[in-house]
DNA sequence: CTAGGGTTAG
């Protein structure tokens, strides 16, 4: 070596000097030995200066237990510069702990620390995030008189950063008496992190205006902020700065600006940039391949590793990056490979790495190898658990889930991302025990406050039934966002109290949250529920002002929307707008022809979606089938339902073969249609019954009533229809003790009935009629023009279908015949209470009954109006004395 | 003082 043989040759201070400038430039570490051993026998170790740039150097390389053996041989006994050279460098090489036991021991031996050792010792602090150190050593800052120190100022500013404390970052800031770029650049980094971007750029501002030259640290602060903002303007007025001041091809700068670009518009310019860089680092890469594969290009982020390993040792990120692109698209090849990579390359005790594979190997279907990485990893994060703790519940394995979550509290604290997967765990099983219980535990550990976690439990009690406990939660949260609102208003919909859907809606809107999509998808069923065309229009005028129109799911509902609240035109009007259709829509708007008794319209549809290359699923053939039936069109209903399974390949369900026996049945082919429940080949379960009973009902034919009865009853349904249908097909043939059973049986299984009502909106007021309320307004009057209209009907010819007219009823039925009679009520108040001749709109829960549909064609010939019914299944237009349904319903 | 990585809710 010839510095060595220099050396021999040269006077001890020369050597000296050499020495020093040999550990300046030393380039690896086994330069570094060598020197050191050079130092050691030439019997220099001793020499404070030499240790402590050893000590350094060998830091820089990150050998820190090198350095540390540096440090005691040196024996330093009371030496400060020694002390604050160690501290240094175990803070550089992240052993925080180890460096702050070393300042405690400082104090130990009453060694008085100078401005040089407090800098490391608050960074320390800041890694551990050790508020009581921090605080301590603070406070000593201040009785050393140190606190205007320009070095130290900067350390605090960023250690107040790191622990998201910026008012006192910003008062150590505004307190002190010199400031260079490095605190102006640690402040503004520091509402960087915290995502402050605003408070950002005003320091930016602020520091311009100073007329100070900003550096390359500045400027990448400053592009971070203008990313996060998503301000393109400001991003590339600052852009111009850049390249005015000629730090562009700064590689720090270069990758700001590659970063900001990157979130603007879909990489595409983020992408010239990379193409142009003249320096490029690992950051670089990983910024380019972190882009593709957040905005799911995980093909061209793959692409671009390739092309990386080339030129450039990937490291952590890049692997990790590319693990995700792996999960993402389930390529577990690649993978495994890219795991073995990670291995060799020394990463596999990194955490965060190893959390990342569990995901990985999930998505990739690999559930064996989530749980040998999960077990194999020494050192478990709440992440680690979590991960694994989704794994379990993403498969399914709900008791796996809970007992993963007993095995974490011994290890690590649950955090709050813990509990929310938990409690949409507990309301995907309807556990409600288990959501409580969930409640009562984050509640003592703190999450309260937490927004997602506030969002889950709101959705946790909606859907397990307890709509008081969510609104409960709803109420008393702090902060709400888009989420919280969407929610709650899913939630209304969920326990059908449309009305405060509505109401929530506009709450939503005086807080100043702006609707989204999920919002109008949510609340767009209610108005189908409520049949309530205004606001239904109201929310259609919203989404065209939020720019939601063209969105194919907004669409399609916006269709349905209009169909149900009775408006096929404006349905037509959507589905004529919409520039992309699915098969939803298509099938949205047949079955909106369905309900109006349209079938022609129907089958000329189904006939143009097939045309337009758009292949039918199995829900587009029960609306086809569905319409048919409504309109009396037997042939061809038969006709589509061979076809599903000849053209399409689609195997006819239950709800199909229901479709065909309405068909049949409905037509009078009842006969026909037992057959065909015979014969098919799934077992016929009670809505296949129901639909035949639903027609031997209107036909009279007590024969097949009564067997099809027994098949109900055998089946015990669990709907309350069906009883109520059986129990009415006894009524008529006087049978009062199987009525009487059936009534006991749905007593004792705790089954709900479905309290039937008619509801109608006038002048934009929504009137209910139903059980119950006889205590409407206009009661009176109501009831004394229903006795006048009785009298012209009979006058018409119009006699009372005594089928239905049942002896030995009790107090619950009377109010069931009342109810459904609603529909009586609310024309009647209607009538009362529009001009002559308007059309009127009522709106049923349930299906609207054979007398209900006789007195309604004889009302709307008697008054002269046209009345709009729209019951569970379909719309009646009543006109002149006949029904658009042509009694198919 | 700098850039890029992990789990969660409607």
């Amino acid at each position: 070596m010839k510095t060595l043989r220099l050396l021999h040759e040269c006077s001890r201070q020369t050597l000296f000097s050499s020495i020093s400038r040999a550990l300046a430039s030393a380039a690896t570490s086994t330069q570094l030995h060598k020197l050191h051993s050079l130092i050691i026998t030439l019997g220099l170790h001793h020499s404070v200066v030499f240790s402590a740039k050893l000590i350094a150097k060998y830091a820089h390389f990150r050998d820190p237990t090198s350095s540390f053996s540096v440090f005691r041989l040196a024996s330093p006994s009371n030496n400060v510069y020694l002390w604050n050279s160690i501290i240094r460098a175990l803070t550089h090489n992240g052993l925080f702990s180890e460096a702050l036991s070393l300042y405690s021991e400082t104090q130990r031996i009453r060694l008085q620390p100078d401005t040089y050792t407090f800098p490391s010792v608050i960074n320390a602090c800041a890694g551990l995030l050790d508020f009581e150190m921090a605080k301590s050593v603070h406070d000593r800052v201040w009785e050393m008189g140190f606190s205007s120190d320009l070095y130290i100022g900067n350390a605090l500013i960023d250690m107040y950063c790191r622990f998201n404390d910026l008012d006192k970052a910003r008062k150590v800031f505004e307190e002190m008496p010199l400031r260079d770029v490095v605190s102006w650049n640690s402040l503004i980094s520091g509402y960087n992190a915290n995502g402050y971007w605003n408070e950002a750029l005003e320091i930016y501002y602020r520091f311009r205006n100073l007329g100070v030259v900003p550096d390359s640290y500045t400027m990448s602060s400053v592009l971070r902020a203008c990313g996060g903002l998503g301000s393109v303007e400001e991003g590339d007025i600052i852009h111009g700065l850049i390249e005015k001041i000629g730090i562009k091809t700064d590689v720090i700068v270069s990758n700001g600006l590659l970063s900001m670009y990157c979130k603007f518009n879909g990489l595409v310019d983020g992408r010239r940039i990379f193409d142009k860089m003249v320096l490029r680092d690992a950051v670089s890469w990983n910024t380019m391949i972190c882009g593709y594969s957040q905005v799911g290009l995980y093909e061209e982020s793959i692409k671009l590793f390739m092309e990386m390993v080339n030129q450039f040792k990937p490291d952590l990120l890049t692997i990790t990056s590319i693990l995700q692109a792996c999960g993402h698209l389930g390529d577990l090849e690649f993978g495994k490979y890219v795991h073995d990579y990670m291995i060799t390359s020394g990463y596999e005790c990194d955490i965060t790495a190893s959390n990342i594979l569990i995901n990985m190997y999930a998505k990739c279907g690999n559930l064996l190898a989530s749980q040998e990485v999960f077990s194999g990893m020494k050192c478990k994060d709440s992440v680690s658990w979590n991960s694994m703790i989704n794994v379990y519940i993403q498969n399914g394995s709900f008791d796996e889930a809970m007992k993963l979550f007993k095995m974490m509290k011994t290890d690590v604290k649950p955090d709050s991302v813990t509990y929310v997967m938990l409690l949409s765990m507990s309301t995907q099983l309807g556990d409600l025990d288990l959501g409580k219980e969930l409640h009562c535990d984050l509640a003592k550990m703190g999450f309260n406050s937490n927004i997602v976690v506030s969002n889950t439990l709101v959705d946790m009690y909606a859907k397990c039934g307890e709509m008081g406990d969510s609104l409960k939660v709803f109420e008393n949260m702090k902060a709400r966002d888009i989420i919280t609102w969407n929610t709650i208003i899913a939630s209304c919909v969920h326990s059908e109290d449309c009305n405060l859907g509505l109401r929530m809606i506009s709450r939503m809107r005086t807080e100043g949250v702006t609707p989204d999509m999920a919002t109008m998808l949510s609340i767009l069923p209610v108005c189908s529920l409520l049949a309530a065309k205004r606001q239904g229009k109201e929310i259609h005028g919203c989404i065209f002002k939020l720019g939601l129109e063209s969105d194919v799911p907004v669409g399609n509902v916006l269709i349905e929307v209009y169909s149900k609240c009775g408006s096929l035109r404006n349905s037509f009007q959507v589905f004529k707008l919409m520039k992309t259709k699915d098969v939803v829509t298509w099938t949205a708007l047949i079955s909106a022809c369905g309900m109006y008794g349209e079938g022609k319209k129907a089958v000329r549809s189904f006939g143009e979606m097939e045309a337009a290359g758009i292949v039918p699923d199995h829900v587009a053939f029960v609306a086809i089938i569905f319409a048919c039936s409504h309109s009396g069109l037997v042939e061809e209903g038969l006709n589509y339902f061979h076809r599903m399974k000849k053209d399409y390949k689609i195997e006819p369900r239950i709800e199909h073969y229901a479709c065909v026996v309405d068909l049949l049945s409905r037509s009078g082919l009842l006969d026909k249609a037992e057959d065909f429940i015979l014969s098919m080949p799934l077992k016929p379960d009670s809505s296949i019954w129901g639909a035949l009973l639903s027609a031997c009902r209107m036909s009279g034919d007590t024969e097949i009533a009564e067997r099809v009865s027994e098949r109900i009853i055998e089946l015990n349904p669990d709907d309350t229809g069906y009883y109520v249908l059986v129990s009415n097909v006894y009524a008529a043939l006087g049978k009062w003790d199987q009525v009487r059973s059936i009534r006991k049986s749905i007593k004792t299984r705790g089954l709900k009935k479905d309290p039937g009502c008619s509801w109608m909106e006038i002048q934009n007021k929504v009137y209910v009629f139903g059980t119950g309320t006889k205590f409407f307004e206009q009661f009176e009057e109501v009831n004394k023009l229903l006795g006048i209209l009785a009298g012209l009907m009979a006058k018409e010819g119009y006699i009372a279908n005594l089928q239905f007219v049942l002896h030995d009823i009790d107090e619950d039925e009377k109010r069931d015949i009342l109810c459904g009679h609603s529909e009586r009520l609310a024309i009647a108040f209607g009538l009362l209470n529009t001009k002559p001749g308007t059309p009127l709109q009522v709106m049923k829960n349930l299906r609207v009954c054979e007398d209900c549909h006789t007195v309604t064609k004889y009302i709307s010939k008697i008054v002269q109006r046209e009345l709009l019914v729209r019951d569970a299944n379909r719309f009646h237009v009543f006109k002149d004395g006949a029904c658009s349904c042509g009694d198919y319903w």
